[in-house]
RNA sequence: UGGGGUGUAGCCAAGUGGUAAGGCACGGGACUUUGACUCCCGCACUCGUAGGUUCAAAUCCUGCCACCCCAGCCA
């Protein structure tokens, strides 16, 4: 079951143009570099990891910016490195996208299912004088690269004849070589300032069990050779990468310039996603996952997909934000305020409402008769009237949240305590008598007498009523238990290089509360599933861990800083 | 120290020589059968910085400063 609260389509009209949209105009324009083409984007994850919030941002440039232009986005799996990855990735990493309501039709495409042209374009290379299979090991690589300031110095093997190069290569792919022990390099500029252009490694020999092409390869081609041959088959257009790729760009255009691409694909970079009091990096995800300080990767806390997801957080609402935050290439730290708002603004719209309370205290209408009970007809979503309504039962003994009680009133405190007037949400007017306690000063009950005259919750006499209350019928409640999330990290920026995220994982995270009380038509309804109450959250029933007689809800963003700390 | 990038409000972000959009956050007010929502009002005499060109500069030129990325047989 998913958090599914509003149609998964894409609103990308909506999207103003950002700079890479001025490019793809640009080069669409009558001369331009790719003038009467149809737009064609990819987007490309490593199945090694599940996708999270940052590739919700590269999801939604990368299938928005083709729908934008009336184009077309692939989806593919870049698997050139087999020790990390895994089938359960790439199914995730599908699950994911659909959620967020992107299709890519029938065009999903593996990377290592074009292996063998990328070795026929590698041996093309050799050909041509432009690749050169060598036998330096890591170390010997790494030390011949020279500095920042000075040049590399020329492998032994860098002139080595394209014959015995194309035979030693050949040879490589057929496994007589053990793995590290010889590598195919670019043969293009010892004395560039750019190390992606001193030599750069194109294949390296490795013995591993692929998730797609299992043992049918112990070569396997590097990121920046075969990403741009990946572009170029699939006569992508726009190549949309983030900024740590600038570097690269000049490699992945010396690739497509000489292996003779049948594509001219652009690569574009642009800022990935940071977001305050959370990490983003799959290695310090995984490290939360396996050391157990999350329940797994879809922990209602994490910023995975399936973790917001979890939490109740709306399709819609990430694709959002995402075209809300802007594409530029400043690095940033969006507030992760902004994206509950946006969630908020969705929720807000779009979820039915039900009454509940997570601290319940017995409230008794001592003038209500015993035995009595009658129904009201409250609305789903007073923001949408057509969604109707439900039925909820009302008798003399209710719950109410602790919350919404006060016998020493603060100052400008306007619920319930003695002598003082509430509205119970669309029932009745109440007056609060008084309260009962335990020997140890625990309220037991609260008393209050009921103006019969005010069903619906409107006085007859006109008089105004300030404080308006949930409530829950003690008859016809259903127990429930209510996990209250918050940040991560009680620190606003846990990457900071000066500091151990570990250390500043925050304490409150997660906070269960038991015994709370739901109003009974909370049974009847499946996803989409969030609700909103108690000033003024947003919970949504968690779809992995509720059970038919075990309701669990999540509060899917936290209060409004405005409210905390008042009573 | 070499190469590649980026600097507009607390956080994002428009702006492309004609006198600083918008959103979040924040503050004030109105409304309210959710102290929510909604609605008003306020919030950069100034665009990293110092000069220069111009009638006119966030936009053009020069110098300086700050921050980010790069020396994987990772992506």
């Amino acid at each position: 079951m998913c958090a599914e609260s509003t149609p998964a389509t894409p609103e990308t009209e909506s999207m103003p143009n950002n700079f890479i949209h001025e490019m793809i105009i640009q080069d669409l324009a009558p001369g331009g570099r790719c003038a009467g083409q149809a737009v064609h984007t990819r987007f490309p994850p490593e199945p090694n990891g599940y996708l999270h919030i940052g590739h919700a941002k590269a999801i939604v440039i990368d299938f928005g910016t083709a729908e934008k232009f009336g184009g077309l986005c692939n989806l593919r799996m870049d698997d050139t490195n087999p020790s990390r990855e895994d089938v359960e990735y790439v199914e995730s990493i599908q699950e994911d996208i659909r959620w967020l309501g992107y299709d890519w039709g029938d065009r999903f495409f593996y990377a290592s299912d074009y292996f063998p042209q990328t070795y026929e374009y590698a041996c093309r290379l050799i050909k041509k004088g432009l690749a050169y299979v060598c036998e330096l090991t890591p170390d010997q690589i790494r030390e011949t690269r020279g500095t920042l300031t000075t040049p590399a110095t020329p492998s032994p093997f860098r002139d080595r004849p394209a014959e015995e190069s194309l035979d030693l290569f050949r040879r490589m792919k057929d496994g007589e070589f053990p793995d590290g022990s010889m590598t195919l390099r670019a043969k293009i500029d010892l004395n560039s300032g750019n190390f992606n252009m001193r030599d750069p490694v194109l294949y390296r020999i490795l013995r591993a069990n692929h998730h797609h092409t299992v043992a049918a390869w112990c070569i396997y081609p590097m990121y920046d050779f075969a990403h741009p041959i990946e572009d170029a088959l699939e006569g992508i257009t726009h190549s949309l990468c983030s900024l740590e790729f600038e570097d690269h760009r000049p490699l992945y255009d010396w690739v497509i310039e000489h292996i003779d691409a049948p594509a001219k694909p652009r690569q574009i970079e642009f800022a990935r996603l940071g977001i305050n009091h959370t990490v983003m990096s799959k290695r310090k995800l995984r490290l939360l996952v396996e050391t157990g300080r999350v329940s797994g990767w879809d922990d209602p806390r994490m910023p995975t997909l399936c973790g917001l997801r979890r939490r109740g957080y709306t399709p819609a609402s990430i694709r959002s934000f995402i075209e809300r935050i802007g594409v530029s290439k400043v690095n940033s730290t969006v507030d992760y305020g902004f994206l509950e708002h946006c969630l908020r603004e969705d929720l807000n719209a779009n979820a039915p409402r039900i009454m509940g309370v997570l601290e319940p205290v017995r409230l008794i209408l001592d003038n209500y008769p015993a035995g009595q009970s009658e129904q009201f007809e409250i609305e789903n979503n007073p923001e949408q009237p057509e969604t109707g309504t439900r039925t909820v039962s009302f008798s003399r003994e209710l719950w109410i949240d602790a919350g919404d009680f006060q016998e020493q009133p603060a100052k400008g405190y306007f619920r319930l305590y003695p002598g003082n007037e509430v509205r119970l949400k669309t029932a009745y007017i109440i007056r609060c008598t008084g309260c009962i306690r335990d020997a140890e000063g625990r309220i037991l009950e609260i008393h209050a007498d009921y103006d019969p005259a005010s069903r619906g919750g409107n006085a007859a006499d006109g008089r105004k009523i300030k404080g308006t209350i949930h409530w829950v019928d003690a008859q016809t409640a259903i127990d429930a238990e209510v996990r209250l999330y918050d940040n991560l990290f009680d620190i606003e920026d846990p990457d900071a290089a000066d500091c151990n995220y570990l250390d500043h994982l925050n304490p409150d995270s997660l906070v269960t509360m038991t015994g709370c009380k739901m109003e009974a038509s909370v049974r009847g309804l499946t996803a989409p599933a969030a609700f909103q109450f108690l000033r003024h959250g947003y919970f949504c029933l968690d779809a992995i861990d509720s059970k038919p007689d075990a309701l669990v809800f999540n509060r899917s963003v936290s209060l409004k800083d405005s409210y905390r700390g008042k009573a």
